[in-house]
DNA sequence: GTGAAAGCGCTAACAA
DNA sequence: TTGTTAGCGCTTTCAC
């Protein structure tokens, strides 16, 4: 490995004044500067992160905590994420929630991340334990965590509304959910505007119908195939179903054939996400869009700002309500 | 930030005495041991691993390059990576290929990666640039790479033959291939493997059915599409149609749906990678089914032997074969 | 303008 | 058994 002071060596400078070329911070005659330049082309120097990092106490590396990468949703916010920080210098890390958060947190740490982004669907940390993570360091969150840092967030309250006018414009009256998560998870948005919709509209909160999977909570497309089932079988005469999320759709959708019915003439089925299958399944699903890469990118602006300047923000991000084919007119 | 120092200042002993104690690689005696492990619970002393990385040269973080984290193909190799890697204390870092690989080489340099996994299907990287990457280290591949580092991959060439068996069982002698990238590209073996089983089984090497899709290969769902509708306008009357992907086939599926023909019954859909969204689609989607996570196991398991003792592995995958809905037999 | 040197937190060889 | 100390490669202050 070629270090500093091989450069510094070869042309004939001291260490220091190849940091002051590197850095561009001091002023160094321009021989020097082209002597030292030469120097560091002909070695192929590269200059070492780690070494900066210890020095400067700034490690330009931070971590993303997802529930799932294999879930397109996380990896799609990781994607915007990750562009915007390449353009930074920043190198991210993903740690994905498994057994213990404490794992991570302590990874954090130890690694010196500069900043964290939590972008799960629970409340996998304590607040007690973010301050922590990061010793009052930048955090960022996607789901809301007041107080700890930046928020950026999807508006799914609006993006509900426009569901519900759509399903009740056609007359949908008996409408299920498939929250996957527990309802009384914190900051629920979607589950809270379901409801608070419902009421609006002067239509049945049917308990019965609103299905929360089972631990761990995968909101993947077996668990939205199981929830279905579960909500067939209550026997509840729903007319419209709406899902936390595209995939739990997608195996909303495979249940429903399964019993025989049709969609939307049986039943109409409402996704989230606008995942890239949505468009091109048949019935093509109708859903809620939400800018993942965006939100992705926005999180890393917000973090970027945040270790500049300390100060903290609240993105609300717009969803946009997609009408495909798999809702229809209630039947009567 | 609480270091070493402090432990040892408050412990009464040297740092190196807490050293001893944190890596057990020396006696200690054990009223020490129990002194200063209850000062690090104390103070919650974290190691500082950017320090340690410094002085060891060796940073328990390694890179993986893929082409779109938001493809679950990638993102399940990179989660079965990331698991192993969080078991034996490894930080995985993620790269996107985007517009300049020289950007992730240098990044990966400078960052003291001990390792890198390379998963594209492209050829991103020369041999040379991979050398000179890690300074003739370990980098791991999944595409093969001749000499440079490990290989793990999926026996595409089996799984291709069971498909094939599949379609000439079912009387198809007209197949077209949604390839996705250049027919060209090194060791493309589900293209090399296709063209073999058609020799094989005496059926026509139909040149306009293997449609290549457009730069920058995002081989997606919208690759899928316009590729299938290429296809159809060939007017080539093919009855069956293997495509790259899951998400190829899903595109193929809908524009063959949009010219008015059925699947199976007039054409016969094959995917490849079984993801989670194959089984769920109407008609259920035929497919190969290769094991993703595990192959990110797989190569995060030879990366460490490869640090370890430095031998190099190449490691094969087995690949099933699913039939489901999307194949039939073929019309007259 | 340039360079010497202290220090970032930790490891590990060597002393005591 | 425990402690001293010289680095690891880089930054940065402060002399010269």
């Amino acid at each position: 490995m070629t270090t500093r002071k091989d450069v510094a060596k070869l042309a004939g400078v001291s260490v220091a004044t190849v940091s002051h070329v590197l850095s561009k911070k001091k002023y160094v005659s321009p021989e020097l500067v082209e002597k030292v330049e030469n120097v560091i082309r002909e070695l192929n120097y590269q200059p070492n992160i780690i070494a900066r990092s210890l020095s400067t106490k700034k490690t330009h590396h931070v971590g993303i905590i997802v529930n799932n990468i294999a879930n397109t949703y996380y990896s799609e916010i990781a994607l915007g994420m990750s562009k915007v920080a390449s353009d930074h210098g920043y190198t991210v890390s993903i740690y994905f929630v498994g057994d213990d958060p404490q794992k991570y947190a302590t990874s954090a740490i130890q690694r010196q991340l500069d900043g964290l982004f939590i972008a799960t669907n629970g409340e996998f940390f304590t607040t007690e334990q973010m301050k922590k993570m990061l010793s009052a360091n930048m955090v960022f969150v996607n789901s809301v965590m007041p107080g700890v840092g930046s928020t950026v967030s999807f508006d799914y309250g609006n993006g509900v509304e426009k569901m519900m006018n759509h399903l009740v414009e056609l007359n949908h009256q008996r409408i299920g959910f498939l929250c996957g998560i527990p309802k009384s998870t914190p900051n629920f948005l979607r589950y809270k505007s379901f409801i608070r919709l419902l009421q609006k509209h002067q239509l049945p909160v049917l308990e019965e119908c609103i299905i929360e999977s089972e631990a761990p909570y995968r909101t993947d497309q077996n668990d939205g195939y199981i929830a279905m089932k579960k909500l067939l079988k209550t026997n509840s005469r729903i007319t419209a179903v709406f899902c936390l999320n595209d995939p739990m759709a997608l195996g909303a959708m495979k249940a429903i054939r399964e019993e025989g019915l049709r969609i939307p003439q049986d039943i109409s089925v409402v996704g989230c996400d606008d995942q890239f299958f949505a468009s091109c399944i048949e019935p093509a699903l109708t859903t809620l869009s939400v800018p993942k890469e965006e939100m992705g990118r926005q999180a890393m602006i917000q973090l970027l700002k945040q270790m500049d300047t300390g100060e903290k923000d609240d993105i609300i991000l717009g969803v946009d309500f997609i009408v495909r084919d798999s809702t229809g007119p209630a039947p009567n």
